[in-house]
DNA sequence: GGAAGTACTGATATATATGTCAGTAGCTGC
DNA sequence: GCAGCTACTGACATATATATCAGTACTTCC
């Protein structure tokens, strides 16, 4: 809420928002979105390195989070016309202002964890 | 991974995690956590109140974010004996340590927001 | 005695997210 | 000519998240 009392609204993509934060996690979450961008940092990887580094994730979910990252703006891929095929995922510039939230997200889950959790070696 | 080409594992609350991003958008995502954070940052707000504030959350909504943020030690609950009743949420100690995360998260929404949206007033 | 306020609960419905499985194109190397 | 590699696609099933709606306890205030 402004001061005088309205909200301030955000219409995105046909979609419309009350809050930043609201718009935000929007985009970023689910299960597997903050994880590629994760991996993504400082990384130009390709489809298969992705999915060998994210172990748990489906081939399935793994390309439609890229679809939406990429639709979203924040991933750039690049395919070269080889066989068999190379497709790279990079952050876009845009996607590189993630960093101190993406910084800020792995701190939280690892002081979770240290909190919390057990930590297991495999 | 780590350097010796094992994963760590995280092991909080029954679930087995890969990566401490993949715990943390656990914990916080979804459609509401997030923003339910951002409005307890700073401020002691009671039920009705943080309603009022996320306009179109439901009640039903509401209510159990705030028993998985409080279970999750995020939030603190406090009870007053009164009638009507009187029940005050706020951050926990722990959950102060998110406030880097959440302006971070609340400055990439304002900035997608300024980049690819409009912005209206109502 | 009836309405109003607060913080809920529970049943049920719907929507969205995620998973599983099978298959494909085009080239390479055997 | 057949398997293998890569980055996918599509049909289908299931799981989880979210919404809608009705109702409740206890007290105060009129």
């Amino acid at each position: 809420m402004l001061k005088n009392g309205k909200s301030v609204l955000l219409d995105v993509n046909s979609r419309r928002y009350y809050c930043q934060v609201e718009l935000a996690m929007d985009l970023l979450g689910g299960k597997w979105k903050g994880v590629i961008l994760w991996y993504l940092q400082g990384d130009t990887l390709r489809f298969t390195e992705l999915r060998k580094r994210i172990v748990t994730i489906s081939e399935k979910m793994l390309i439609r989070e890229l679809r939406e990252l990429e639709k979203a703006g924040l991933i750039t891929r690049k395919v070269y016309p080889e066989v068999p095929p190379k497709v790279e995922y990079s952050l876009s510039d845009f996607g590189q202002t993630l960093a101190p939230l993406l910084s800020a997200v792995s701190d939280f889950g690892m002081s979770y964890a240290l909190k919390f959790g057990q930590q297991v070696e495999e």
